[in-house]
DNA sequence: CTAGGGTTAG
C-alpha cells in the first residue's frame, strides 16, 4: 500500500476518484484512493493517501474536532484530508482541473493527428492502461475532428468495459455535430442498433440539432418522429431542439404546437426553449408574439437569461422598435445582468436601423472602453447610421477606428466605403468623396452601384454635369446597370440642373429608363406634341412600373422639373395621377375644427403644386358658400431634414410671404402654420379680387 | 469545461 510518488505517474490520473470522492460510500470500500498529483508548490503535498479506515474515522462526525490529520515526514510530505472538508474539496477540484487539462491535451492532439487507426491509436496510447470510461468522455467531448473521433470511439470501445455505452456515443455524435456531418451521424446511429445500444433522448437530441445545423430541418423532423418507435418519449431538450427545427424549418405552427404540448405534458420549460421561441416569433416578423412569449415567461416563474434578453433585444431590433430594445436593456441591467458582445451587437443594430444615433454611439463607445472588439457587420451598421442621418464627422472618426483596430480582422469593406462615399457625397464633399473612392478601388474593391449611385448625387449637387454623365459611363464599364434607386438619383439631379444642361443628362436618363427618359423630354421639349391626356397616361404607366418604394421619390422629383420649367399644369397632373395610384395619401383633410395640408415627405416642387390644388379647393369651397372651420393649416413637417440646412418650412415660409398668405408659424407646434376662418377668407377673397381686376 | 438545447447580424 505503498503511495505512489507523483513524479513517476503519468501525468494522466490512475483512478477514477474524481468523480466520486464524496459521493460514494460503497465504491470507497472496494477501492484504494491516491492523489497522485503535484497540487500546489506552497503546500509541498506530493501525494495523499486515504485509506478506508481513515476514511471513515474521519468522516465520523464525533471527529469533527480534528478535520484531518497532517503527517509530516522530514523527507516528504503528506497530507491527510478529510474528503468532506473545504480542503478536501479543494483539492478534488485542482485535481479533477489537472486531469481535465490533460485529456484536452489528447483530444487536440486527436484533432490534429492523421485519421488513421495507427496514429490516433498511438495518441491514445498515452493516456496509459489505467484509462476509465469518464476519460473517454472528456476526451471525445473536447474533439472537434469527426474521423480522429470516430477512431477514438473504437479504440475506447476495445479498451474499456463499458457500463453505459450510450455515453460515449452521445458525445461522439456531438463531434459529429460539430463538423456539420449528418451522414456520419446516422452511420453511427445505426452502430449503435446493430451493438445493442439503445438510444436514449441526448441521442435523439443529439442528431437532430445536428440536422437542424446542417440546414436539414426537414431532416430533424423526420428524427424526431422516429423517436417513439425506438421507446423514447421526448423530454424538455428534445422538445427545445424540436421546437427550434421546426422554427428553421419555417413551420411555426409546429414550433407553438409542440410548445403548446410540452406544457400540457408539465415539462419544464426553461429559459433557453423561451428564448428559442422568442427567435422564432422573430424570424416569422410576429414581434408582439416575441413579447407575449417573454411576459408568459415571467408569468410562469422562469427567470430570463442572457439567450433570452438577447433574442428579445435583436427582435426589437428588426421590429424597428428601439424604444422597446432599450426598455428591455434597462431591465436587464437592473436584474444584474452585464451585457455581453451579442447584446451590444443587437443594441448597435436596434438603434442603428432606427437613427437613435445619441443610444448607438454611447454603446459604442462602452464597447471601446470595455475592450471589445467590433466586427466589420457592426462597424458597418454604426456608419450607415451616420450616413443616415448625416453624422460627417462622427462617421470619419468611426472609420478611422476601424482602420487602426488591433485586430486587423475589421478591415473596410465594399459596405464601409459605400457609406463613406454616400456620407461625403450628400454633404457636399466632392474631393473627399472622390478621394474615399480611391482609397476604395486601392483596397481592391470595384465601385458598386451603391457608390456610384452616391457619386451622381455628389456631383449633380456641386453642378458638375459633365462628371455625373462620366460616372454614368462607369456603370457599363462595370458591368452594372442602373437600378431603380440610381435612376431615381439621376432624375434627382435633373431637378438641380440648369434648363441648356438638362440634355446631356436626359440622354442617360434614357439609356436607363426609356419609359422615364420620354416623359422627361415631353416636359423639356415643348417641341413634342401629344394628344390630350397623353401625358397622365404615360405617367400611371411608368409609376407603375416601378417599386413603391421609388414611386414617391419619382413623382416629386417629375413634378419638380415641372415647377422648375414652370408647367404648372403639368405638375398638377402629375399630382393628381400621385393621388389616384396613392402615392400620395391623406395630403388634405377636414375635421369640423382645422382643414389641413399635409407637405411632410412631398418635394418643394410637389408640396407647392399641392398648396396650388389646396387653394383652388379653398376657393372652391367659398364660391359654394361653403362654411370654414374655425382653424387652417399647413404642415409641413418638422423642417430639419437631413443635410439641407433649409428644410421644406423654410422655403415654405418665404413662399407663404410671397403669396401674402396670412399662415404663421405655430409657436407650439412643429411644422405647422396656422390661419384662422376670416384671415384665410379675407386673403382668398382679395386674391380673387385682384385676379379679376388682372382680367 | 464535466454526455443533449442557443451564441455573429447587413
Amino acid at each position: 500500500m505503498a503511495s505512489t510518488p507523483s513524479s513517476t505517474l503519468s501525468p494522466l490520473y490512475e483512478s477514477s476518484i474524481f468523480c466520486n470522492f464524496t459521493s460514494s460510500q460503497s465504491f470507497l470500500s472496494h477501492q484504494k484512493f491516491t492523489f497522485p498529483l503535484k497540487l500546489h508548490s506552497k503546500f509541498c503535498i506530493r501525494a495523499t493517501q486515504v485509506s478506508l479506515q481513515e476514511q471513515s474515522q474521519v468522516s465520523d462526525p464525533s471527529n469533527s474536532q480534528q478535520p484531518y490529520r497532517k503527517a509530516v515526514s522530514s523527507s516528504k510530505s503528506k497530507l491527510w484530508v478529510n474528503p468532506k472538508s473545504p480542503r478536501a474539496s479543494e483539492l478534488k477540484r485542482k485535481s479533477y482541473d489537472f486531469r481535465y487539462a490533460s485529456l484536452v491535451k489528447v483530444a487536440e492532439s486527436l484533432d490534429a493527428c492523421n485519421p488513421v487507426e495507427e496514429d490516433v491509436f498511438n495518441v491514445l496510447a498515452s493516456l496509459g492502461d489505467k484509462i476509465v470510461e469518464q476519460d473517454a468522455v472528456v476526451t471525445l467531448n473536447n474533439m472537434s475532428n469527426a474521423e480522429t473521433a470516430l477512431l477514438a470511439l473504437k479504440y475506447f470501445q476495445q479498451r474499456l468495459k463499458l457500463s453505459k455505452e450510450v455515453i460515449i456515443y452521445n458525445v461522439t455524435l456531438k463531434v459529429l455535430r460539430k463538423s456539420k456531418d449528418l451522414d456520419k451521424a446516422e452511420k453511427v446511429f445505426e452502430e449503435m442498433l446493430e451493438r445493442g445500444v439503445k438510444p436514449d433522448n441526448v441521442t435523439f437530441s443529439t442528431i437532430i440539432s445536428c440536422a437542424r445545423q446542417c440546414n436539414l430541418p426537414e431532416k430533424a423532423i423526420e428524427w424526431f418522429e422516429k423517436l417513439p418507435s425506438f421507446g423514447c418519449e421526448p423530454d424538455d431538450v428534445t422538445y427545445s431542439v424540436m421546437i427550434d427545427a421546426y422554427g428553421k424549418a419555417g413551420n411555426v405552427d409546429m414550433a407553438l404546437n409542440l410548445y403548446d404540448r410540452a406544457r400540457a405534458e408539465k415539462w419544464r420549460i426553461d429559459a433557453v426553449t423561451f428564448a428559442t421561441l422568442i427567435r422564432i416569433y422573430g424570424a416569422a416578423g410576429n414581434f408582439d408574439g416575441c413579447l407575449n412569449v417573454y411576459e408568459e415567461m415571467k408569468a410562469l416563474g422562469v427567470k430570463p437569461n442572457m439567450t433570452v434578453y438577447n433574442s428579445l433585444l435583436d427582435a426589437m431590433g428588426r421590429a424597428k422598435r428601439p424604444w422597446q430594445a432599450k426598455n428591455i436593456y434597462g431591465e436587464m441591467l437592473s436584474n444584474g445582468f452585464q451585457p455581453s458582445w451579442g447584446t451590444y451587437a443587437s443594441l448597435i443594430r436596434a438603434y442603428g436601423r432606427a437613427r437613435y444615433s445619441e443610444d448607438a454611439l454611447k454603446i459604442y463607445k462602452e464597447m471601446k472602453e470595455k475592450g471589445l472588439e467590433l466586427s466589420v457587420v457592426l462597424y458597418n451598421t454604426l456608419l450607415a447610421m451616420c450616413a443616415d442621418v448625416g453624422l460627417t464627422d462622427e462617421a470619419v472618426n468611426i472609420f478611422e477606428e476601424m482602420k487602426g483596430s488591433e485586430s486587423g480582422t475589421c478591415q473596410p469593406d465594399s459596405w464601409t466605403y459605400s457609406s463613406l462615399i454616400t456620407i461625403y457625397s450628400c454633404s457636399g464633399k466632392v474631393s473627399e468623396a472622390e478621394s474615399t473612392l480611391n482609397e476604395m478601388m486601392e483596397a481592391g474593391f470595384d465601385p458598386n452601384i451603391f457608390v456610384l449611385t452616391s457619386l451622381i448625387q455628389c456631383y449633380g449637387k456641386a453642378g458638375r454635369t459633365d462628371d455625373v454623365v462620366r460616372t454614368f459611363g462607369r456603370l457599363s464599364d462595370l458591368g452594372l446597370s442602373a437600378d431603380e434607386r440610381f435612376t431615381g438619383c439621376l432624375l434627382n439631379v435633373l431637378t438641380q440642373t440648369a434648363k441648356e444642361d438638362l440634355h446631356k443628362l436626359m440622354v442617360c436618363l434614357e439609356k436607363a429608363n426609356p419609359k422615364l427618359g420620354y416623359m422627361v423630354k415631353l416636359l423639356v421639349d415643348e417641341e413634342v406634341v401629344e394628344e390630350e391626356g397623353a401625358f397622365k397616361t404615360h405617367a400611371a404607366e411608368l409609376l407603375d412600373c416601378v417599386t413603391m418604394d421609388v414611386r414617391k421619390a419619382y413623382c416629386n422629383c417629375l413634378i419638380d422639373i415641372c415647377v422648375n420649367l414652370n408647367q404648372l399644369e403639368r405638375a398638377c397632373e402629375l399630382l393628381d395621377v400621385g393621388l389616384t395610384l396613392n402615392i400620395y395619401t391623406d395630403i388634405m383633410s377636414r375635421t369640423a375644427t382645422q382643414w389641413s395640408l399635409h407637405l411632410k415627405s412631398l418635394s418643394l416642387g410637389a408640396a407647392l403644386t399641392a398648396l396650388h390644388i389646396w387653394m383652388n379647393d379653398l376657393n372652391r369651397a367659398l364660391e359654394s358658400g361653403e362654411e370654414f372651420p374655425s382653424l387652417l393649416g399647413i404642415n409641413t413637417g418638422h423642417g430639419k431634414h437631413k443635410y439641407s440646412e433649409k428644410g421644406l418650412a423654410g422655403v415654405f415660409e418665404s413662399h407663404l410671404k410671397e403669396l401674402n398668405a396670412p399662415f404663421h408659424e405655430a409657436p407650439d407646434k412643429a411644422g405647422w402654420f396656422l390661419t384662422t376662418k376670416v384671415a384665410a377668407t379675407s386673403w382668398l377673397e382679395s386674391r380673387r379680387a385682384q385676379e379679376v381686376v388682372a382680367t
